[in-house]
DNA sequence: CAAAATTATGGAAACATTTTCATAGAGTCC
DNA sequence: GGACTCTATGAAAATGTTTCCATAATTTTG
């Protein structure tokens, strides 16, 4: 059986009142007291019932991370890193996925509600929208948008500069020489699609170029609309001669097109892509790519998410923090 | 404020236990009243308070995921299947990532024990070992081995048939002629790599080969090493025609090899892997691998794990569940 | 030196459930 | 037709904490 603040009390001859607020630092105790206390507890390896405890203050020591996949940008790094710091903070990461699918989100938000959960750190999923069930669960308990948002300035949001790594990646193409630049997209409803559309059509703008409606693929962030496109993109009378692949999904498809046709990077065709895996390393030849820093995002989603916690307000102004980008260089576009 | 079950049953016009009852249901509750009860549920959105709940059985609702990593082989499906399923059965999932490290490994054991969860999935670290605490442990609260195993039958385990997966893949490449096959691995500690190196001795004297102990390279399961082996192997007098690698890992620093030597696929080398990712069916050859089911795998961790938990045993005789593997041939491997 | 503030502790309520016990009507058995 | 069993429900206990309220002792303030 395992030892309660009751056996506690008792071995220090004290009241369960006294234990408690020894063991939090809460109300006051004498030295003597917490001493004894001190030593009761480890004399019998008490450890506190983690349910009880929450069930006082109505949220449990858990915080939720709901987002749709657990790897690209939500992979070992950002999760081993609020994992890390949230234990540091006593707070449990209780993980879910919903695949981009909105009627798993939903399910989970509402586990997650149902969980008590203190908190949340959430990305919206691709198909499908709950943000009507997470702006009603945002007036109980703080939620954080991460990466993604549908609507601006309504919650806490922790994002990339998408404008901005769209901007930059353009940039760096047009100064290769490259003119005719495509743009292979997904889901235009989250400001991730929207702004890194806008970053491209900004930077081919200050170059004084016309953006030309048959180099921009909107489709879904998958593997299937950049194979599709790519493809697409190859037949058109005048193919680009470099693709920007919306996301890693996207840039599966388009190296899988291009190598069924047997076009090579970077001699025939620049590619270049968004976010970095180790794969993009590893590719020959290795690709060029617009990164943030992921761990830099947990830091901040998580820090966040622990300040609203602990100063519970009820209308909180929504802050926002937005990440540089950073470009990486590899092989895969060349001058022309 | 968020409705209780005392709202509902005030609403329902009944007492708590048989709201209680109804919606668990658990004891005698007439048709009628289940209506009622679930109506005014569903009217006051009512969602059970989680750790109320759990505060009546000593366990908390949480079980324990603790793994190296979250991408290949514990990645989306696996997760997302563990969470699903957990939640059905109103566990929690508390997913804590030991990043390959004992120290952090025995840091998130410690946490879970303290966490009172109820069980937990383990898969053990390379580097460096727990297994004398997570022993201790076991003698309190169910914990299944997930894929990785210091030492048989003393934990409940599920794990890949990793013996027949390497005689698989390299009877296969036998078949294809091939009679100079490498085999590049990681760690020696884990059952993981001994029945892999085994499997594949296996084959090669059912062929009637002798193993030739310069083309086994065991080292760590890391892209270091199979970088450093792959260049290694290209050196020797007689270099081999087929490359078996360890790991995702291990397969990456090959393939940056064989890329920074020139050498193509199949043409001039054959590669075979283990374990299956979407980057396998997008490089250029696709890279033929063993794999295992990983949603059987999540299955039946969850199954025995809940089992465990339901019918508790003091010293239960341990399971162990043996994954079959399949060969998933693509056209990284040529005849000779 | 009296009043007020601070320090220290215990008793009991509160938290939201589940479970046990009690009660009682309705069938069923012999 | 009495003894049982089955069905259905409610009251209250139990779970392990934290917090509120009360009570004193001690210290500070005016």
């Amino acid at each position: 059986m395992v030892a309660t603040i009751k056996d506690v009390a008792k071995r220090a001859g004290l009241s369960q009142a006294t234990v408690s607020r020894a063991l939090n630092k809460s109300g006051y105790v004498s030295q003597e007291t917490l001493a004894r206390v001190e030593q009761a507890a480890a004399e019998l390896g008490y450890q506190p019932n983690w349910m009880a405890r929450g069930l006082h203050g109505k949220s449990s020591n858990l915080i939720g991370l709901l987002v749709p996949e657990v790897m690209s940008l939500y992979d070992n790094s950002v999760i081993q890193y609020m994992t890390e710091k949230l234990h540091a903070h006593n707070y449990g990461l209780m993980l879910c996925i919903h695949n981009e699918r909105a009627d798993l989100d939903l399910k989970y938000l509402q586990l997650l509600h149902e969980k008590r959960v203190a908190g949340i750190i959430y990305t919206h999923p691709l198909n499908g929208d709950n943000s009507e069930l997470v702006h009603q669960l945002a007036e109980h308990l703080p939620i954080i948008e991460l990466n993604r948002r549908r609507e601006a300035g309504l919650l806490d949001a922790v994002l990339a500069d998408n404008i901005q790594g769209a901007r930059q990646i353009t940039r760096y193409l047009l100064g290769l020489g490259h003119r005719r630049i495509a743009l292979i997209m997904g889901e235009d409803e989250l400001t991730t699609g929207q702004n890194r559309l806008h970053g491209y059509q900004l930077a081919l703008t200050e170059a004084g170029l016309p953006a030309d409606r048959r180099l921009i693929r909107i489709g879904s962030f998958s593997r299937q609309h950049g194979e599709a496109a790519m493809h697409d993109l190859l037949d058109e009378d005048v193919a680009p001669t470099a693709i920007l692949a919306g996301s890693n999904r996207i840039l599966m498809g388009v190296l899988k097109t291009l190598t069924a046709r047997n076009i090579h990077i970077p001699v025939d065709l620049s590619v270049a892509a968004f976010n970095d895996t180790e794969w993009l390393q590893i590719w020959n030849p290795p690709i060029t790519t617009v990164d943030i820093a992921v761990e830099e995002m947990a830091h901040w989603a998580v820090d966040l998410l622990l300040k609203r916690i602990s100063v519970p307000d009820v209308k909180p102004t929504p802050r926002e923090y937005l990440l540089g980008t950073s470009l990486i260089i590899r092989e895969s576009c060349r001058a022309v």
